[in-house]
DNA sequence: TGCATATTTGGTCGTTTTACCATACGTGAA
DNA sequence: TTCACGTATGGTAAAACGACCAAATATGCA
């Protein structure tokens, strides 16, 4: 792997890493309908002001989204939109993960019913 | 936000959050390719065995891939394949991203040329 | 059985992340 | 200008992360 091809994967981590945390993932699930100033983000999110403020400065510093200030108001907003599509495929991921759950408990349950016998 | 949406965005993230380190991104790019044991995926990746197979437990842990243990090998493989359909979405932002710098860049090459007036 | 190979696990340690509090900054209204 | 409101920043402490080394485990072969 050379260094530009490092780099790359990187900034792609990198991106991954902002929306890897459930507070900021769900900011950008909440932009996906469109902007939303800091308040309106904050309004159902229970921590402080400064923390939700922190972590869209990662949103932002990751470029994930945009910024506007308008009066008092700042607003943010999606950047790239369609880094939401994702989404059906990690819930994939997790109805896969819930499904090996499942038969592997199956699995159990046969085991021990064999053992009983 | 109730305790199930809540259980439900933090599983999102983790799985986020998983592919979010370069290492693990990496290592699920090449999966992409088909199944790989340890030893290969480690090939190309300066760092310690056990490094390796702790980002590889992480990854398993999240879902992300599966595990086939045959013979003295074990085999990686992507759970959910589409996990990496998100990949050109996240270079748009890079590029996204990059274009806004060129931008700012010429925003204050021109500033600086009326300011040098 | 004993050994080499392939991978994982446990321990340690420096770094990063995250949350909170207090405080600063910027803006519009009075 | 002063105040209140909306948001950002700095500091700090606890927890999580990531890398390495050493040691353990599992497998196939001599």
């Amino acid at each position: 792997m050379n260094a530009k091809e490092k780099a790359l994967i990187e900034a792609k981590a990198n991106i991954l890493k902002a929306l890897g945390h459930p507070t900021r993932l769900w900011m950008a699930e909440q932009l996906a309908g469109g902007e939303k100033c800091v308040r309106e983000l904050a309004k159902n999110i229970d921590a402080d002001f400064s923390t939700i403020s922190k972590h869209l400065s990662i949103l932002k510093q990751a470029g994930v989204v945009d910024v506007d200030k308008r009066g008092k108001q700042v607003y943010y907003r999606l950047k790239v939109p369609c880094i939401l599509n994702f989404m059906p495929c990690v819930e994939a991921v997790l109805q896969a993960t819930a499904q090996s759950h499942i038969e592997l408990m199956q699995h159990k349950q046969v085991v021990s019913e064999i053992e009983a016998l």
